[in-house]
DNA sequence: TCGTACTGTGATTATAATGGTTACAGTTGT
DNA sequence: ACAACTGTAACCATTATAATCACAGTACGA
């Protein structure tokens, strides 16, 4: 999983979290302690998702474009860090003459494709809603 | 996922193919594509497991330890890769006032320990001696 | 018992991935 | 026109990863 997810996923509830579902990347990057550029980076993924709808020039900024009950935390992966889970070094040699260094490499794509559709699955069952309760219920740690 | 978990399957299936079970951290090497450190660092994490037995010396090298059809992919997981998931940059502030920069590192890391978990439980459903079966069974890409 | 062929592990170096920063063009309300 | 925004590309710093080196330890066999 890479961090441009977790970005992703604090902005959307940072910004769930606002009366008006609004905040210019500056707001955002400072709640989520990181560079505004790279918050634009991140909304720009979203927003061609339709997560996120954005409002150039004064007075403009990000608002949530869904409801935060149906925003999944899948809809956030793919749109963010499909395929993040397979590592980007392969094993084997695809030109060997033995079968196992030759074919390691697709069997490991098919199972790591596999995982990540199982994962998928699983980031279904919550949502951008169900995280902004989590943090209100959690107990802040002593 | 790391790629340890990467090389530690290939690694086994590849001891799994051999007669006699065995090989030294060179031809294992060899097969995977990487060095015989490596692999011999690798090799360390699954023998503290049980899932190799090492003998030193001359004509020594690694043996399986388990039975294929035995050690899941889970159980490799386990050995080389716990935590993986979970990307190390992590957003907010804990020290904050606001209880979303302050909680979404916590709430997050709940998250990424869950969804590890049902990684886990689909990694369970797969074991060496099946990967080696799909290596049998996949057709060679033209 | 010495030499060779292995493993075990720490240290170092090279390379790739990641995140931070800057720069600047484009947009929009006042 | 100008100030306050976004959109993106480019670049730099830092970190993570993989390769390599180094060398001590072990075991077999001549």
């Amino acid at each position: 999983m890479n961090s441009e997810f977790t970005v992703a996923v604090h902005s959307l509830v940072y910004l769930a979290s606002r009366p008006d579902r609004m905040a210019t990347s500056d707001a955002i990057a400072c709640n989520v302690n990181t560079h505004p550029s790279r918050i634009r980076k991140v909304m720009s993924l979203l927003r061609k998702k339709g997560y996120i709808a954005t409002k150039e020039g004064i007075g403009g900024g990000y608002q949530l474009g869904c409801e935060p009950e149906e925003a999944t935390l899948a809809d956030i992966y793919r749109a963010t860090s499909i395929g993040s889970i397979k590592p980007s070094w392969c094993s084997g040699n695809e030109q060997g003459e033995c079968m196992i260094a030759c074919r390691m490499a697709a069997v490991m794509d098919d199972i790591f494709s596999d995982t990540e559709h199982k994962m998928l699955q699983h980031l279904e069952s919550m949502t951008i809603r169900d995280v902004l309760v989590r943090i209100w219920t959690t107990e802040k740690q002593p």
